[in-house]
DNA sequence: TCGATTTTGTTCTCGCGTTCACAAACTCCT
DNA sequence: AGGAGTTTGTGAACGCGAGAACAAAATCGA
């Protein structure tokens, strides 16, 4: 087998950087290769797999090849090999412990999401700040106070902070946070928290995604006009 | 066939064609433009306007200069001018109508989103095929038939769907948006929907951000100690 | 064993987006 | 009026990612 007997050069700052855009692919590809698993099949190619993906064959075999060499030539892929290199890979042999702050709406939806424990993230607390709604049940977890927002994190294996405050709170609530030792924030409040280096935070803004979809409508609709010749 | 047209009327075809980068900076910086207006803020420079929008000056200057010439050298951008004039570039001096198809814990949150009315997005209707869900009201709206999308659709000025629907109906609850006449579509269902040209898909992931946020966790607990084969 | 076939892993090229750096243009002060 | 000080708009350099193309490696058949 040609493992990769890495010579002493690897060792030299960080082993394997793989790229942003590539990570992002992973957990994309794990879903098809999940999917394939479960109609039994055992091998593919590239091909099949980045079509069910859908990418290019040849940008998901340089996907794969920052993991290392795990196809075969003229052969392809093993279904389950490969996809539990990738699960390891983005971490998905283990279990990802969240904290939800702010049980609005969107804090019980995500909260209630079935999504999310197939794929290695479990909901372990919600938080929030008002006093009517600590203690309440959401599920099989009880609401506890922002005001224990710390003790809430260190007493379990908390890594993730999931923000669903309104906006003005999203900055406090964020270095809290941090303080609190969390390092990954996804943050749903429309507004740019700012954290210390060495601090993850994502963003999703369900506003903007519209936003821009209405964009590109306007511009449909509204100039067919000018195409010529 | 890939039928690639002539690219020499590029130059009068599309008179403005604003990078897809730029677009989705957009609102971002029409959000903190209307944050310094009702600060009472009249006139900024780049800088301010970058610092709050969380990006480079050189960066936020180049993406206004792709709408026009609306700062004045020496002095800046009059907030309330160019706040018009983003908003005007990408629609929001007009509402956009959506309709929501799947009417779960996250559909309910998201026709219960105050975000949305002050950014130009109307949730116009909500579409569910339990026949239970049917009827019931969520806020103002009444939860109509999966079977009666069509005529929701056309029966109002609704251009926006959000899918919001589990996996498996996902690519139907696609084909029928699309039918409708739907050429813009939110997708929340954790699976690749596949559309017809001219028809633009926005995707949103919860899991895969999580995992994201998962893979870089790791990555930063794992080993800050070297490997030293 | 050898050639034909298949499919991966990688190299190369291209285009887009980011950032720097600077000229153009505007205001203010003397 | 003219120079000093600001700030925009943009040309140019750079880096990253996408995709095409190809060499390397494995299987299969004679």
């Amino acid at each position: 087998m040609t493992l990769i007997h890495t010579t002493a050069d690897m060792s030299r700052s960080v082993q394997r950087s793989i790229p942003d855009a590539t990570v992002a692919r992973l957990p994309i590809y794990l879903r098809a290769l999940t999917s394939l698993a479960e109609q039994g099949i055992t091998t593919c190619a590239s091909q099949e797999l980045a079509h069910s993906a859908g990418v290019n064959p040849a940008k998901l075999r340089k996907d794969l090849s920052h993991l290392g060499s795990y196809g075969t030539r003229g052969v392809g892929y093993d279904v389950e090999y490969l996809r539990y290199q990738i699960a390891r890979e983005i971490g998905q042999t283990q279990d990802w412990d969240v904290v939800i702050i702010g049980v609005g709406h969107l804090g019980e939806a995500l909260s209630n999401y079935a999504g999310f424990s197939t794929r290695g993230i479990r909901i372990a607390a919600l938080v929030d700040a008002d006093p009517q709604r600590i203690g309440q049940k959401v599920g099989a977890l009880t609401v506890a106070a922002l005001d224990d927002l710390e003790s809430v994190v260190s007493a379990s294996n908390i890594s993730i902070g999931i923000i669903a405050t309104p906006a003005d709170a999203a900055q406090s609530v964020a270095d809290r946070l941090v303080e609190s030792g969390i390092t990954s924030i996804l943050n749903f409040a429309p507004v740019l928290v700012s954290v210390p280096d060495g601090v993850d935070v994502r963003k999703v803004d369900l506003s903007i995604e519209l936003q821009i979809l209405a964009y590109h409508e306007q511009r449909k609709s509204g100039e067919p006009t000018v195409v010529n010749v």
